[in-house]
DNA sequence: CGGGTCGTTGACTCGAATCAATATAGGTGG
DNA sequence: CCACCTATATTGATTCGAGTCAACGACCCG
């Protein structure tokens, strides 16, 4: 009666949603889930088809975008390794999963998951602190697309992956001064999507970021945290601060 | 064993979460919660405090509202009459809840909400679907904010205003070619805080639809939609919409 | 009827988009 | 392993939409 020893040995296990399930929710849980690995670029659930796939994120990035007729693109959301990807019970709305990088997936059907959440109410209300964290992150990423600058914009995307990645690479470790080796689950068009901006807007606001010391970057997907304050500094307010400042 | 009158005269009861409820969950609830006015411009909640409220919202607006210390605001969400307003088991954002204009609500102590909750499995099961439909408004709303025209901006917030106060209006009655005396519930300012505009930029896209004969208002606090085609056109794709598509 | 808030309009500025060249990374085949 | 090739990224010049600043007008209150 003891979890699978994939389970056991599972780097998300404790930050994930499993970690907060019961012994025996997580047991029934683990009998239906299966590990996955997915190529970057695949769509995990898109617009058309129903969504019939829920998973956790056990390492990589997947993006959630809103693809409008007329080919303009938002991504509204990114989950990260421990993040669940999938919409049990859900409405048709013109959302799509994409894979941003290789993942590594721990998935069942989404009837499945709904069988297993009817035996053990706890999922449910697991999944309802989840979707309300979900929640609270797109109305965040709402106040970031309405009223910062491509300064903050893109200071603070650096700043989400920063901690994102970082907690997912270096688990356990003490708390890191900054954040060095990073990799950059997205290309420049990719931060655009996600900012609202274009492309080229984004590389200009790399380049004074790096200009000014608060990160580099190594060929097209790495970077580093040179100074997490004053990366944080331009992701809160870089309105208000001038170069001397900043520099 | 009935509901009480106040229930079954309640003209969002269908609507609401309530509606989804078995007769014995909807009783239980029925006995925690009492009727409200609440004034325009009240906090409901605030970021400092527990959000220690559920509600059912009767009548009236809410507008969610985040404010950094800069004093920038961006409201990220409107709550309409059958929508339901608190926080369930949440963290603690910088998110807080305001009255848009006076409302009824059908309220109660969060603590109170979640003990019927726990004692009627079906209500969280209702609430997840809620929540996860805001949260398909929370995305939807960001793509608005990111890739958006201002002029697309402000036909989607009248369109948005327009099905939502319409529904709460004329329930029952057929659906209307197009909505005529709507309310607005919020002031330019208001507006421009949903849309990530200027409030001066709000106005020049106002005139520009009554100039187009797509709207047409009466005093600050009403409007009516003329052509709802035409509303709908604008707030689709007014990038790709000469003048004269749109007279 | 007068005062104040809120809304509208105008003139000008500025930040990001757009259009257009390069430059570099990273993969491919010789 | 190296040279090439193509995607992707970077930089520059210019345009344009929304922001800003300022004046005026309309509505709502006492």
């Amino acid at each position: 009666m003891a979890l699978p020893p994939r389970c056991n040995a599972c780097p998300v296990r404790e930050a994930s949603l499993c970690g907060s399930l019961g012994e025996d929710a997580a047991h029934a849980l683990s009998r239906v889930m299966h590990r996955m690995r997915v190529p970057a670029g695949r769509v995990i659930y898109g617009a058309a088809e129903r969504a019939d796939t829920f998973a956790i994120l056990i390492s990589g990035v997947v993006k959630l975008v809103i693809t409008k007729p007329d080919g303009r693109q938002q991504i509204v959301g990114l989950q990260f390794p421990s993040d669940f990807v999938g919409r049990p019970f859900l409405d048709g709305s013109n959302l799509s999963a994409e894979a941003a990088t290789t993942l590594e997936l721990c998935c069942c059907s989404g009837r499945a998951f709904e069988n297993v959440m009817r035996e053990h109410p706890i999922i449910e209300r697991v999944l309802l602190k989840r979707i309300a964290a979900d929640l609270d992150s797109a109305r965040n990423w709402a106040f970031l697309l309405g009223r910062t600058t491509a300064q903050e914009k893109v200071a603070s995307l650096l700043h989400l992956i920063a901690e994102r990645m970082a907690r997912s690479v270096v688990r356990g470790d003490r708390e890191r001064p900054c954040a060095l080796g990073l990799s950059l689950p997205l290309s420049r068009m990719e931060m655009a999507e996600c900012l609202g901006l274009r492309l080229e807007t984004v590389c200009r606001q790399m380049t004074q970021l790096k200009s000014r010391g608060v990160i580099s970057t190594m060929g097209r997907r790495a970077f580093d945290v040179l100074d997490m304050e004053k990366l944080r500094n331009c992701a809160a307010n870089a309105t208000a601060m001038t170069v001397e400042e900043c520099v």
